[in-house]
DNA sequence: GCCAACGTTGGC
DNA sequence: GCCAACGTTGGC
C-alpha cells in the first residue's frame, strides 16, 4: 500500500464536496510529473486532501482512498471544456484521474505552520520550498503523523 | 535542442 | 496583489 496527498484549491472542490459525492474523479490535473503519480495509485491506498489558497482555511483536511485505479480523463476529449486537450486521442490519452473516495475530515485542518513545526514531516515533498505539485507521494511515517495530529486536532476539539 | 517569453501556482 | 519558482511553448 503507498501513500499519498492531493491538493485541491476547495473553492473548485473541497474534502466537504467529497464527502457529499462519497466518490469522486480526481480529474483535470494537467501536469506531467502528477499525472505520473495519478498512474501509480492502487485501490485501497490512501490519500490525505490538502486544502490550497484559502487563508486560515488552508492546510490538509482530511483523508480518502483510492477507489479506482487511473483511466483516461474524460475532460481531455470535450471540446467544450477549458481542459481540452487538442492533442489528446482516444487511443493516445494524454491524462488520467482515479477515482477517490472519502474516508473522513478532519476537525481543523492541520496549517502548514504545524506541519512544518512537527517532528518527523522535514521531508515532506508538500513543504519543500517551490513545491507546486498537486499529487504528491508521502513515506508511511510521514502519514501516520499527519493523521495523528488530525486526531489530536479532533481531541482538542471535543475536549472543548 | 536551446532558450526567451509567457503562463500558472500558491504562500504571504 | 505581489512575486518566486517552475512548467510550457514556440521560434530558430
Amino acid at each position: 500500500m503507498r501513500y499519498w496527498m492531493v491538493k485541491t484549491e476547495p473553492t473548485v472542490y473541497s474534502i466537504d464536496n467529497l464527502k457529499r459525492d462519497r466518490i469522486t474523479a480526481w480529474d483535470r490535473v494537467r501536469n506531467y510529473q502528477a499525472r505520473n503519480y495519478l498512474r501509480e495509485m492502487k485501490k485501497g491506498d490512501r490519500v490525505l486532501v490538502y486544502h490550497s489558497s484559502c487563508g486560515d482555511g488552508t492546510g490538509v483536511v482530511g483523508e480518502a482512498s483510492v477507489h479506482t485505479v487511473a483511466y483516461a480523463d474524460p475532460s481531455q476529449f470535450d471540446k467544450r471544456s477549458e481542459y481540452f486537450d487538442p492533442k489528446a486521442t482516444q487511443d493516445q490519452p494524454r491524462w488520467f484521474c482515479p477515482d477517490l473516495t472519502f474516508t473522513r475530515k478532519f476537525v481543523a485542518p492541520i496549517g502548514l505552520e504545524v506541519l512544518r513545526e512537527a517532528r518527523g514531516l522535514k521531508g515532506l515533498m508538500l513543504l519543500r520550498p517551490g513545491n507546486r505539485l498537486s499529487v504528491m507521494p508521502l513515506e508511511e511515517r510521514e502519514f501516520n503523523i499527519i493523521v495523528s495530529l488530525g486526531e489530536n486536532c479532533a481531541e482538542a476539539q471535543d475536549a472543548r
